[in-house]
RNA sequence: GGGAGUUUAGCUCAGCUGGUUCAGAGCAUCUGCCUUACAAGCAGAGGGUCGGCGGUUCGAAUCCGUCAACUCCCACCA
């Protein structure tokens, strides 16, 4: 044994992962065996590690770590996203905190800054993962903005706009202020907000009445063009066919529409129509030909366009407006008032909606084959409620505007014309032949052109990453794409369903013809104890390099696996992870004990050895084959589970103690060498939950070759369980377990040897009688036809034993168990003989539910008798 | 406003096709043990109207209806 006597996680740790990575055990290429896939839902460039990144990892590391001791070609690509929002604003916020303003930098030099920035933070968290254990295929990490994946991510532009997919236009969109970029639908995030809401005063041109209307912006009215009523509405009735109004304070003159879109039961049944900032009123400013007077920066402060409040924020116009409106007597009332605001999902600012030019994918084509694929469980969802999510998504999808007025992205291949239109090509060599053949004139030269300053939606580059990881868009015939796609299991959060796995989704099929991945994992949230959401803001997650420093990285791999079931969020604790260490140790201990004992190569193996490694044999198979359904059917925590308890109970528990050879003496070397290889499965078992503490110990407990691993070591798994036996060996744990009680109410010592009688019947398990003998320390087991009225007894299923104690019972207390037991049985047997009376019970319940009943009802009447026995000889 | 999910021991959750794994596990609690692998441990114990009500069925934690509480997703009502 070269092991130290104590479990420390961190000093093995470290140690095996060089090993792992300097043999190249994760590194993988196509060969000739069945590949098993994995491309990691690329993490943030510059993010750092946090729960929900270890429940994610954890879970595809078990998955592929078990995936390549099953022989497959296991490939695990990591890498990173450029995450344009987020990865900009760090960039700028930096080089504000430096005295830099991102306006007085040209684009270039704001890029090399990005770049600059990206290199110094960028895969601290791929760094991160290798402690966790991550069994990633490093030489192959991506990230999305390189430039294979810059240039697939072109090539899917210019195809889809030559297949007429992407189109750019003006359209109402979601407008971050703050980032100053649209956004997409799937960017905005609605959240209750509690406001007012304002009654405003229109005055009726050429009458001296008014109209109230109600509105929570007040602001905007700086860009009315209409007033709207319901038709319907009588309260207005009156109003002229061509009637105008004022709009308050600005004294603009505004015509009077009439639409049933106006809910007539909503504040005074008026609207205020404001095409350029809200999407219903674009709507009707369409509609109806309205003027649209957008009057807002890109910044969300006001613009110049009504020359009023000029330069303010349009919060701070919001209160200032309040107050003017009531100085002019124009603010009839404001009344509390909850609604839905829309809120930025990176900048967290109120999204306002801007009427801009940008551009659009088309969804509704992609969107068929993916719908298809996952309602036909060609792709399956775990857990399948996520299915109907995506159907309702995919069956009302709407185009995507993948445009953002950023610079940290990669820029749209289009480029202008001097005189008008543009052209879109993947370089812009080609898109000068576009240019002069459009514009027919051959003296164009590259800068006469113009590229559109904006760059593309991140997203628009990771739902290509499936394929792209393989280089599959640039070269779609390459042996890898052709090998690896489609990947096996995607694991990741379903808060990014429609972001990320819809259109990965799309994107297979458009590009592939083919699903991306076969399985979808969908984790839960990682919550607190006390079911909050882990934030940085609340303080109230964990750093997960801390938790691996304190419990290591097998005990923090456990911990999240025991309390995650798909789908469900789970609600992570500390103890947790001490519960993994302690499992660690548990099994250290183990191997401890069974290093420690010598051989003694004369001795022949003792029946009970024999017994416990032949029961033992079968109890793994059954394990593993549970194990395999729970694989199959992602219950990873169940799983685990399994493994945990086969190890802590059935192996240390009772295998050990079962062939542990007495104090100072030795062992056979038979059994040693079975509980050896035992023991190198159970780590076998173990390793995609705890990889680290499995090589330590697999590399220990036989003599491996340089380069040899249990990552890659082959396991073999039962077909079959023989359950009888394993039911019969149950029966001998139980009568073990009834002498321990005799023990422990009488106080004996363990080490005091007794004797036991039994009136063997066929529920006595008679072949594991050197187990019984051992295990519960008796000098002999007597068989016997009569009953002992002066010892204790019990009885196990149907079958007597009494350990004879020298009149050292108390006939008192045993009558008194007696009784309560006769009572329960009695009812009991009560129970089932209602049931088998029942004629409708018997004739319409299956076969072997009433025979079943029927054994219920000679067991329980055996014991009864037995009881009863037992009672007369007490007296 | 529409939809989905959850509700089982003090806590976190299993319980898959209605009946022998049916009321379970882990943690926590309590009791007894520093028994020569492990006190990060061992041997035991207590703890439940399976959210409420109604129905289907020979039989319901499980199926149906309904009510309640919580959670999430979707939706342009100013």
């Amino acid at each position: 044994m070269n092991i130290a006597d104590k479990y420390t996680p961190q000093q093995i740790e470290g140690k095996w992962y060089d090993y792992w990575i300097d043999h190249k055990l994760f590194h993988s290429t196509p060969d000739e065996r069945e590949a098993y896939t994995i491309v990691i839902p690329p993490p943030n460039v510059t993010g750092m590690l946090h729960m929900g990144h270890m429940l994610n990892n954890t879970l595809q590391d078990v998955l592929v770590r078990r995936a390549r001791m099953q022989g497959k070609n296991a490939c695990w690509v990591p890498g990173t996203d450029h995450a344009s929002i987020a990865t900009e604003a760090k960039v700028v916020a930096k080089l504000k905190a430096e005295g830099i303003d991102k306006a007085d930098l040209t684009r270039e030099e704001f890029l090399r800054h990005a770049w600059e920035w990206k290199e110094k933070h960028g895969g601290i968290i791929l760094k991160q993962l290798r402690k966790l254990g991550a069994s990633c295929d490093w030489d192959r990490t991506c990230f999305t903005m390189d430039d294979p994946r810059t240039e697939g991510v072109i090539k899917v532009f210019v195809d889809l706009y030559n297949k007429g997919k992407i189109y750019r236009g003006v359209r109402m969109v979601n407008w971050d202020p703050s980032a100053q970029t649209a956004l997409s639908d799937e960017e905005v995030i609605y959240k209750e907000s509690h406001g007012k809401l304002y009654y405003l005063r229109y005055k009726v041109e050429g009458t001296d009445r008014s109209i109230i209307v109600a509105t929570t912006r007040p602001e905007t009215i700086l860009g009315d063009t209409a007033l709207c009523v319901n038709p319907n509405d009588e309260r207005y009735s009156w109003l002229p066919a061509d009637a105008r109004v004022i709009v308050p304070l600005v004294g603009r003159s505004i015509p009077v529409i009439r639409d049933t879109y106006v809910d007539i039961e909503f504040g005074t049944g008026a609207l205020k129509v404001t095409p350029a900032h809200d999407v219903n009123d674009y709507m009707l400013g369409e509609k109806y030909g309205l003027e649209t007077i957008d009057i807002f920066n890109d910044n969300g402060t006001l613009n110049d366009k009504v020359g009023m409040y000029v330069g303010m924020d349009r919060f701070v116009v919001r209160e200032q407006i309040e107050k003017d409106l009531a100085a002019a007597d124009l603010l009839e009332k404001t009344e509390a008032y909850t609604n839905n605001v829309g809120f930025s999902e990176r900048t967290g600012v109120p999204i306002e909606p801007k009427l801009s030019m940008q551009w659009f994918l088309s969804m509704q084509e992609l969107a068929e084959p993916a719908t298809r694929a996952v309602m036909e469980n060609e792709i399956k969802f775990v857990p399948e409620k996520y299915k109907n999510i995506y159907r309702y998504w995919m069956e009302n999808i709407k185009d995507w505007c993948i445009s953002r007025q950023l610079w940290w992205g990669q820029r749209i291949p289009a480029y202008y014309l001097p005189k008008g239109g543009y052209v879109v090509a993947e370089t812009a060599e080609q898109a000068l032949e576009l240019a002069r053949a459009k514009a027919g004139d051959d003296s164009l030269q590259m800068s006469d052109l113009r590229q559109d300053e904006d760059v593309l939606d991140t997203w628009f580059s990771s739902w290509l990453w499936p394929i792209s990881v393989f280089d599959g868009i640039r070269n779609p015939e390459n042996e890898e794409i052709k090998y690896y796609y489609p990947t096996n299991d995607l694991v990741t959060g379903p808060d990014i369903i429609f972001f990320w796995v819809a259109r990965m989704i799309m994107a297979g099929y458009e590009y592939r013809g083919e699903m991306p991945f076969r399985n979808v994992y969908f984790t839960g949230i990682v919550r607190d104890k006390i079911g909050r959401k882990m934030s940085k803001q609340l303080g109230n997650s964990p750093d997960p390099l801390d938790l691996i420093a304190q419990y290591g990285a097998d005990g923090v791999r456990v911990a999240m696996m025991l309390c995650s079931s798909a789908g469900n969020d789970l609600m992570f604790d500390d103890s947790l992870c001490e519960q993994g260490r302690n499992f660690g140790n548990k099994i250290w201990n183990a191997y401890k004990l069974v290093c420690g004992w010598s051989v003694d190569a004369a001795r022949e193996q003792s029946e009970c050895n024999r017994l416990s490694i032949e029961w033992f044999e079968q109890r793994l198979a059954a394990a593993q084959m549970q194990i395999e359904k729970d694989f199959a059917a992602y219950r990873i925590s169940d799983a685990l589970l399994v493994a945990y308890r086969l190890f802590w109970d059935e192996f240390s528990g009772w295998l050990l103690e079962m062939v542990k050879p007495a104090y100072g003496d030795a062992i056979d070397e038979c059994t040693l060498k079975a509980v050896k290889s035992i023991f190198e499965r159970l780590m076998q078992m173990l390793h995609p939950f705890m990889p680290f503490l499995t090589e330590e110990i697999w590399q220990d407990i036989a003599e491996r070759k340089e380069g040899e691993s249990i990552c890659v070591s082959a396991v073999k798994v039962a077909a079959e369980a023989d359950e009888k036996l394993l039911a019969r060996f149950e029966l001998a744990k139980e009568v073990i377990s009834a002498v321990r009680n005799v023990r422990k109410q009488k106080n004996l010592p363990n080490k005091d040897a007794l004797t036991m009688k039994v009136i063997v019947d066929e529920n006595y398990p008679a072949e594991y009688e050197a187990v019984i003998t051992k295990m519960a320390n008796l000098t002999e087991v007597e068989r016997v036809e009569e009953k002992d009225a002066t010892a204790a007894a019990f009885i196990v299923k149907t079958t007597q034993y009494f350990v004879p104690l020298g009149g050292l019972i108390d006939v008192e207390a045993e009558r008194q168990k007696m009784s309560e037991e006769l009572t329960y049985l009695e009812g009991f047997l009560a129970s089932v003989m209602k049931k088998l009376s029942n004629e409708r019970f018997v004739s319409s319940a299956p076969e072997k539910v009433v025979a079943n009943e029927r054994a219920k009802k000679a067991d329980a009447e055996a014991k009864i008798a037995a009881i009863k026995e037992r009672l007369e000889q007490l007296k």
